[in-house]
RNA sequence: GCCCACGUAGCUCAGUCGGUAGAGCGCGUCCUUGGUAAGGACGAGGUCACCAGUUCAAGCCUGGUCAUCGGCUCCA
């Protein structure tokens, strides 16, 4: 048999053997400088049988692909030491997952963090123990026997399918029913740390039981996992929630409500921004502004299908005279009530309304997350009601626009998630057109090809009324944000009765593509936030100067600066209070990106000295000539 | 909604064995008139999230509620 090994030489041995024993027989180097392989694509370890000619891709210690195998292991390894601890502890599943691991036990009373310390002490004994991992080919009955124990173990059994290799590994006192991989042996698996402690439900399930899962992070070198540790301190704090406190832009109140922000002035800056860039891009886009109440008779939601298909994100009626009224989910019907408001043609077709309405759900308590996931929001939202000819050219101009504002802020990776409906959701999730979803899904694939948009396809996650796109966006600190929203609709137009007339005098109902390309300003405000650090660029930043005189001889021509810079539309504080090194240091970490400084040498030669937030200086300048650099650098949206 | 943890001054946090509450920042007043990341002094500020219970006595122990965190799940 052979092994061919792409830039070594390839090996000749018996049949049958594991990976490790041919390894081992042509060089013993290659066990030591690589984690595992790959087979076909697939990750396999050393422990691995070759049953024919094979051609394997060792993975080096430093690459990718290792972290999973590593971080498998370390897996195993923590569900050893909780074993030894807690005997009584029932195995569910134990992946790895990117950066880390967790495991998911069954124990009578949930972890403290005193035992997560303690396991991960014994993690360290079983480290240290280098114990030998062993893969074992078994037959179900045998599988069964072993894990009679581990109900969870035998329910997967159960699911495997007739004829699938069942595979065990073992390390010591320990043995779990795994396919792998795995590394030679537990004293490889060395830098990680535990994180925290967490309910899970048994596969996801809600109505399943809840287990323990523990979460940890792994690295196979020690650089690894402290840059990673690192990153997870810088990513605290960059936290939204952290600098939306530091920096007085909003704060959520008990007495209001969860999930309910209430905006400060300067967070108040941030959003109104976002509004103008979306007013002035939709502008020029053919958009039209429109505006629409925040509640909504039950009737028209009864219609829209909100009621049948959306009620449990909804906020309950109020009622009143036997009338109930909804608060607005989403602003769609409203806008349909617009669209249907005067007889249409073909003629008035693209029509594009946009509105930033305040929509209200009802997320779940355990959903709520600072901005991100909130029960009041400003959605930038808009609906173009087109036909079906012109419905590519108008996704695509969607797609444009929010690449459009990528660019401006900066983001540079994001992946477009098509997500369709699935088979089983129909009437539930989604409105049971079967024909109209897989001929939209096509439409809308379509569209995606043509532009040249690259992107996943995901079934399940689509809108009750039709598939959409998300754009998913990391900010600096690595989270994942859903941002802009791309939605298609074949279903409410019709429901709610729109209607146009075609060139050729017939009625027909328009097609309705939902989009908001900054999605919510809370997320959006959300995301800058962490992706800037709180040091937004200058068109954004709530305050852009402050001007500090040195002594209080400079206070009037600090005031005649201030004053001309008002004058030109830049948001602008004079801080006369304390010492100068004070006010510095307030304005620094308050992230005001200019500090003008004037004292004598200042006021004498009618100038201004100009400190950046960067630390940088730049040279003196005349008032005019700073007002004039600030406007140009605001109206071009440049970071500094 | 479910599981874990947590909730003390406007903010960040100490508070030992159950004996009735502290710091720093911020805020106010005064002194200081300063040259690029905290000048100094004094002062105000608390129903220890809320509701019950145990106890001679509860920030601390027990139960419940609410909020927040990390997850499960869902979503923009």
């Amino acid at each position: 048999m052979k092994i061919t090994i792409p830039g070594a030489e390839a090996i000749e041995c018996e049949g049958g053997g594991s990976l490790k024993e041919a390894l081992l027989a042509a060089d013993k180097q290659l066990l030591k400088s690589h984690v595992g392989a790959t087979l076909d694509g697939e990750r396999i370890d050393f422990h691995q049988n070759l049953a024919a000619d094979a051609v394997v891709e060792l993975i080096r210690w430093d690459a990718e692909e290792a972290g999973w195998i590593y971080r498998h292991s370390m897996s195993h390894v923590m569900a050893q030491a909780v074993r030894r601890l807690f005997p009584d502890a029932k195995l569910a599943i134990g992946p790895a997952i990117q950066n880390g691991f967790y495991y998911d036990f069954d124990v009578e009373a949930p972890f403290t963090t005193e035992d997560l310390s303690a396991i991960e002490k014994e993690m360290k004994r079983v480290v240290k123990q280098n114990l030998r991992f062993e893969r074992q080919e078994i037959s179900r009955d045998e599988a069964r026997a072993l894990f009679s124990d581990d109900p969870y173990k035998l329910e997967i059994l159960e699911e495997l399918e007739e004829g699938e290799n069942l595979s065990l590994y073992r390390d010591g006192d320990f043995a779990d029913l795994c396919r792998g991989p795995h590394m030679l042996s537990t004293g490889q698996v060395k830098h990680y740390k535990l994180l925290s402690v967490a309910g899970a439900y048994w596969r996801g399930d809600e109505n399943l039981k809840m287990l323990q899962r523990i979460y940890g992070t792994a690295f196979p070198t020690r650089e690894g996992l402290d840059g990673h540790l690192a990153m997870l301190e810088e990513a605290r704090k960059r936290d939204h929630r952290r600098i939306g406190q530091e920096l007085e832009l909003f704060f959520f109140d008990e007495e209001v409500g969860p999930g309910l922000p209430l905006w400060q002035p300067k967070g108040t800056v941030l959003i109104e921004e976002l509004e103008k860039l979306a007013k002035e891009t939709e502008r020029n886009a053919g958009y039209q502004q429109v505006r629409t109440p925040h509640i909504c008779k039950d009737t028209m939601y009864l219609k829209s299908g909100h009621l049948p298909y959306y009620a449990e994100h909804m906020y309950p009626p109020m009622e009143m005279e036997g009338v109930k009224y909804y608060l607005k989910p989403m602003n769609c019907p409203h806008h349909h009530k617009i669209f249907g408001s005067v007889s249409r043609s073909y003629r008035d077709l693209p029509l594009r309304l946009s509105e930033y309405g305040t929509c209200y759900r009802y997320e779940q308590s355990g959903e709520l997350f600072g901005l991100m996931r909130v029960r009041s929001m400003q959605m930038n939202d808009a609906h173009i009601y087109c036909t079906i000819d012109q419905f590519e050219e108008e996704f695509l101009a969607v797609c444009n626009m929010y690449s459009g504002y990528f660019k401006l802020f900066g983001i540079e990776k994001y992946v477009m998630r098509f997500s369709t409906h699935d088979q089983e959701g129909l009437g539930v999730k989604y409105v049971n057109e079967p024909d109209l979803w897989l001929k939209t899904e096509e439409m809308v694939r379509n569209a995606l090809v043509s532009g040249g948009i690259n992107f996943v396809e995901e079934a399940g996650e689509a809108a009750f009324y039709g598939p959409k796109i998300d754009v998913e966006v990391w900010s600096a600190i690595g989270r994942e944000f859903s941002l802009a929203t791309n939605q298609v609709d074949f279903v409410q137009p019709g429901r709610v009765g729109l209607k146009y007339v075609s060139a050729e005098g017939k009625e027909e109902t328009p097609l309705c593509i939902h989009r908001a390309p900054l999605g919510t300003h809370e997320r959006t405000i959300g995301f800058l936030i962490e992706h800037y650090a709180g040091a937004f660029p200058v068109w954004l930043a709530p305050v852009q100067a402050v001007v500090l005189p040195i002594a209080e001889r400079h206070l009037e021509y600090a005031q005649k600066l201030r004053d001309r810079l008002k004058e030109v539309g830049v948001r602008v504080e004079l801080a006369d209070d304390n010492t100068l090194n004070y006010r510095i240091r307030q304005a620094q970490t308050q992230k005001v990106p200019y500090m003008l400084v004037l004292g004598d040498r200042e006021v004498e030669s009618s100038t201004v000295s100009i400190r950046l937030r960067t630390g940088e200086n730049l040279d003196p300048m005349s008032a005019d000539e700073v007002a004039s650099m600030m406007v140009d650098t605001i109206s071009s949206k440049m970071k500094c």
